[in-house]
RNA sequence: CGGAGUGUGGUGUAGCGGUAGCACGAGCGCUUUGGGAGCGUUUAGUCUGGGUUCGACUCCCAGCACUCCGACCA
């Protein structure tokens, strides 16, 4: 490609708001541009970074044996009211409606419409497993896209889906899959985590996020010191120091309190004490059931929406409680009581078997109940984890410590198991001859986002060093200009020997350009390769060789040069 | 969806209740050519709709867009 005739031109300034670093070198480099909030241009410099990484993909799950197709993008809305999922999936569906009143659904992921094209067949057993998968542009109604292409409302995404007689068979899948994915990674330049993670709206009863560590993430996960546990905060769980567990319990009194003593660092103040002594209340909504949830928790701890939402089965069910919510049940915010409101539901968290003689849970104007235990005074139906990790808490097992880390979610799987094949009455024939339903996985894997990742763990204060691998092009001819027309030939000749052979090759042909410019450009771009043409070089009759991923050039002669970039 | 903020040439920005300025870019001419070069010249702008005012880019209201925080989120 010759870069005077390259569509898309990198740009000096760019807004101090791009802050994520592949936000601001994507725009800049010309890879990207924006349309509106989470919705982008590929250019071409980009289109060509997002092929390879399509390819990448596309090999390996060829390699594990999987076969691409793809389903249309506008899915009929029936499907999703089968699953249910017309209103519970987490992401607001994107719908829309034919002129004949058909109404539809913008895929934003593809259980339903597989599960449903599989469905049309009379498959037996002996066809099992199998494994489907496509690329193909989702749509998610995001309330807030940001950081360029790390989270967006369009994008591409490689989703499969695996079909299994049984979990045992399906296992195996999912196993080959974690390695398949771990390498798809590691061809993508990064270093990626398997982290235990939570369904969500997807469904089924497990999976993990493979989530690359960086500053600009939205995944905090806990890894263990000998790196063998590792799980997404919405699951991770944690030892709970025991407080006080051997005082002995005192009798439960209700005593005056000052009325400006309302927050938790205020009762901390008031009595001297750490947090840990005092009860917490957080109070819910379930948004579907309109029920009312109070979760009781030791006061130094929080209270983890996701987990709470896994123990009362109400996936992105909750929301916060107003106080309107809280007038409800009698009370207003602040005077939460940890036991006696009707009409809710309490649940609490282990944390409160770790401390005697609590503080609070019965809070009033001017006093509260101190002494208090649990089992003793108070009892939940639901005593659970529901609490939030945090840096350097305990393991389950009380013997390593974990630590908090934060990075891209860049793929994922999931056991689906019969979840939807159940749902939509999807059956296989076995070897009895009856009808069982499919036990099934899905993988997914965000292109976007992936090559934004990338950028974020393969740059420097100049712009992109992308590994070889996915680089827009391996090549960059940089020819600086010159009176001496043998510049301008030398380079032309190199470009179409290297061309000829295959190499992917960017020749800088730019007339009237500095030589700043164009270095400060192929910087930017950050091919793999940058070969300098100019009169200097040509004195010596050799070609200048940097790798973008190191400081010192070589001087070479044109066969060495070959060598190195054939 | 709640809270906050911002909207000025293609891009980045300044400014003021009274003629809208700078830089980059883009076009042309000349010069220059190893880390975003110089001179001259041309080009192009106050988000939309109302209101206040003799006069609004500026003040007020509404809408839209974008950014940030929260909520939400394979």
């Amino acid at each position: 490609m010759k870069q005077s005739k390259l569509f898309g031109k990198t740009t000096k300034t760019v807004s101090k708001d791009l802050k994520a670093p592949s936000h601001r070198f994507l725009i800049q480099g010309g890879f990207i541009a924006e349309s509106v909030a989470g919705r982008y241009y590929f250019l071409p410099l980009g289109m060509k970074v997002r092929d390879k990484i399509v390819k990448v993909i596309e090999d390996a799950m060829n390699n594990s044996g999987a076969e691409k197709m793809i389903t249309p993008v506008l899915h009929p809305l029936e499907l999703w009211q089968e699953t249910n999922r017309t209103s519970t999936a987490g992401f607001e569906l994107m719908r829309l409606e034919d002129r004949r009143g058909s109404e539809f659904a913008l895929g934003g992921t593809a259980e339903e419409m597989i599960v449903d094209v599989v469905r049309k067949y009379n498959i037996s057993y002996k066809d099992l497993p199998f494994h489907i998968y496509q690329f193909s542009q989702k749509f998610r109604d995001e309330l807030r896209a940001r950081g360029g292409l790390l989270r967006v409302r369009e994008f591409l995404m490689k989703d499969g889906y695996s079909f299994h007689v049984d979990e045992e068979d399906f296992k195996k899948e999912y196993e080959k899959m974690r390695q398949v994915y771990l390498e798809i990674f590691e061809k993508l330049g990064m270093d990626a985590f398997v982290v235990e993670a939570d369904n969500g709206y997807i469904g089924g009863d497990y999976c993990h996020e493979f989530v690359v560590e960086s500053e600009n993430g939205e995944s905090v996960f806990f890894v263990s010191e000998d790196g063998k546990y590792v799980a997404h905060e919405d699951v991770a769980k944690f030892k709970r120091d025991e407080i006080n567990i051997d005082e002995q319990e005192k009798e439960f009194e209700i005593i005056s309190q000052p009325e400006w003593v309302k927050t938790m660092d205020d009762v901390a103040k008031h009595y001297k004490l750490p947090t840990s002594r005092f009860l917490k209340n957080v109070v819910y909504k379930n948004r579907v059931s309109e029920e009312i949830v109070i979760a009781t928790i030791r006061g130094d701890l929080e209270v983890n929406k996701t987990k709470l939402e896994q123990v009362l089965d109400c996936v992105g069910a909750l929301e916060e409680a107003t106080a309107e919510d809280l007038e409800k049940i009698g009370t207003k915010p602040g005077y939460v009581h940890a036991w006696g409101h009707e009409n809710c539901k309490y649940v609490a968290d282990l944390s409160l078997k770790t401390v005697k003689n609590f503080i609070g849970g019965q809070k009033e104007e001017k006093t509260d109940s101190i002494n208090v235990n649990y089992g003793r005074d108070f009892e939940h139906e639901i005593i659970d984890d529901i609490a939030l990790a945090k840096d350097g808490f305990l393991t389950e097992d009380g013997k390593q410590k974990l630590t908090q880390k934060k990075g891209i979610e860049v793929g994922n799987i999931f056991q689906l198991g019969q979840h939807y094949s159940s749902k939509m009455k999807a059956t296989f024939v076995d070897e009895k001859g009856e009808d069982k339903f499919y036990y099934m996985g899905c993988y997914g894997i965000g292109i976007g986002r992936n090559m934004a990742t990338v950028v974020e763990t393969h740059h420097d204060e100049k712009g992109i060093v992308w590994p070889e691998e996915i680089a827009p092009f391996k090549v960059h001819i940089v020819e600086l200009v010159s009176d001496d027309e043998n510049v301008k030939k030398t380079a032309q000749d190199l470009y179409d020997e290297l061309v000829g052979v295959g190499v992917d090759v960017l020749y800088d042909d730019r007339a009237d350009l500095t030589a700043g410019e164009k270095f400060a450009d192929a910087d930017l771009i950050g091919c793999s390769y940058r070969v300098v043409i100019s009169a200097k070089t040509l004195e010596n009759e050799k070609f200048e060789l940097k790798k973008r991923s190191e400081q010192d050039v070589e001087m070479l002669s044109k066969e060495d040069l070959l060598k190195v970039l054939k």
